[in-house]
RNA sequence: GCGGGUGUAGUUCAAUGGUAGAACUCCAGCCUUCCAAGCUGAUAACGUGGGUCCGAUUCCCAUCACCCGCUCCA
């Protein structure tokens, strides 16, 4: 088989319904992608067998659904609106890109450009004739603020004071109400605070399909802990997140774990997890060990305490926190990017077929009547009541040969063929997506045959 | 944001300074009793906006989008 690319992916993905450009019709808008029918329910899915890993199987696991909007000081206490915004200078010469504070820093350790304002940023550069370090040259654009959040406005008004963000990261809606969670669950430490949701950083970022967007889906949780036990959890939620991915079909030789050495500005340890691409290895997982930087930073900002009380030690103490989150976008793509196979068959022919999870597949199953004319009444009834335990397709048009290779693309586990001996003898023909083998199932039958095969 | 490349049906391609042709797909009908069969028919495109020209899909400019390489990546 021929080695998949980014183009061939986004070409099957637009075709058969799993994802497009966002605003097509208008000329699109970069980075932004829409999932289509069989797309939106994959990533359903996917979500679904997240929070049944992370969320329903772990004791002391808790799901929220924190407001996008935020307070403006959450992230002044998170540090995004300080780091988040660097600022920039271009290189007229030769075009490379530098932050002004940086070059200025790296000039002479003791220009303290971090005291400086934007202008005299400019205009110690200018004064000190600094050199660009890629060309030597000493000619640069002024300084442009790209601040990495997307800002919009509370109110009528376009001021400064009604300035609102769309959060850049989820983990704030979990750290603001780990108090409320934390009391109204009963819940002692550890326990984790899991979310699912959009966060939005305005990149100016080719993308790689989905894998870099503007605006981007995490599945992520909190766990709070006493200071010691961080590194044993760091450690297992690690191994954790890693066999999730396994268990949903991605092989161990396409994964592997990637330690930070720049750290951000709260982790005291960061690992992620990659997954190997048509177009390289990138991350879909990132582990980090954030300390009790968060919470001593929202107790600082709030003037609230974020103290637990151990009842076991009756210590007060902030807890430390341990984040792992999943890119949700990114993990969709993986496994469209694992599940993409084109086999050529005995005949000769190829097939093109995506084997997701069953558990993670937009159809369970498919009915399909032998002949429309004879057998699709009887199909039609099959596809109600099927309709009513899974996510099911009909399809009448066409030969089954063609039949089975429009489910196939489409990752239907299992076609369900309505024939004479289902007008006789009450079974059906259940037709294996993988395997390609064909089973003869009684009609009583088929629901349980069906749902014992699509469990995650 | 920088450099390079590419934009014609859903997809893959073609032709042309006088408004575009095909294959596959899709849809309808006929036929067909299990892995992209056949026949008939139908739908469907010059990314967007300017300019030059009697006339632009074609030439020029801008813009948008995608791809490759940089850069960035809390």
């Amino acid at each position: 088989m021929e080695k998949l690319t980014m183009e061939k992916l986004v070409n099957v993905c637009k075709t058969y319904g799993f994802i497009f450009q966002g605003s097509e019709i208008y000329g699109g808008l970069a980075n932004t992608w829409d999932y289509g029918p069989l797309g939106s329910r994959l990533k359903n899915n996917i979500k679904d067998a997240w929070r049944k890993r992370f969320i329903q199987e772990r004791a002391n696991a808790y799901e929220v659904d924190a407001a996008i909007l935020m307070h403006p000081r959450v992230w002044e206490a998170s540090g995004h609106v300080a780091s988040f915004s660097d600022p920039l200078i271009d290189c007229k010469h030769c075009k490379v890109r530098h932050r002004a504070d940086n070059l200025i820093n790296d000039y002479d350790e003791n220009a303290h450009a971090d005291g400086m304002t934007q202008d005299e940023m400019v205009a110690y550069i200018k004064e000190h004739k600094v050199p660009c370090p890629n060309c030597g040259k000493s000619d640069y654009t002024d300084i442009r603020q790209f601040n990495l959040m997307f800002e919009t406005h509370r109110g009528v008004t376009e001021d400064g004071k009604n300035k609102v963000y769309l959060r850049p990261e989820n983990a704030q809606g979990e750290y603001v109400n780990f108090l409320n969670v934390q009391r109204s669950m009963r819940a002692k430490l550890p326990f984790s605070i899991g979310q699912v949701g959009k966060a939005f950083r305005n990149e100016i970022t080719p993308g790689n399909f989905t894998f870099r967007t503007i605006e981007f889906e995490q599945m992520e949780y909190q766990t709070f802990c006493k200071e010691g036990m961080d590194s044993e959890l760091y450690d297992y939620f690690k191994e954790y997140a890693k066999q999730f991915f396994m268990d949903l079909g991605i092989p161990e030789s396409k994964l592997r774990y990637h330690d930070h050495e720049k750290l951000a500005h709260y982790a005291k340890a960061a690992c992620d997890i990659e997954y190997d691409f048509c177009f390289g290895w990138g991350e879909i997982n990132g582990t980090h060990n954030r300390t009790d930087y968060d919470l001593s930073r929202h107790q600082e900002y709030s003037s609230t305490s974020q103290e637990y009380l151990d009842p076991e030690t009756n210590e007060k103490y902030i807890p430390y926190i341990i984040e792992s989150t999943v890119g949700c976008d990114r993990l969709v793509l993986a496994i469209l990017d694992n599940s993409y196979a084109e086999e050529t068959l005995e005949n000769g022919e190829t097939r093109e077929v995506m084997k997701i999870h069953p558990a993670l597949a937009p159809y369970k199953v498919a009915v399909l009547p032998l002949n429309k004319k004879y057998h699709g009444e009887k199909a039609n009834e099959l596809y109600m009541s099927l309709s009513k335990h899974f996510t099911t397709a009909y399809d009448e048009t066409a030969s089954i040969g063609k039949r089975y290779r429009r489910q196939d693309i489409a990752g239907t586990p299992f076609c369900v063929t309505v024939d004479d001996e289902t007008l006789n003898n009450q079974t059906v023909t259940v037709r294996n997506r993988d395997t390609m083998e064909q089973d003869v199932v009684a009609l009583a039958d088929l629901e349980t045959y069906i749902a014992s095969r699509i469990t995650f």
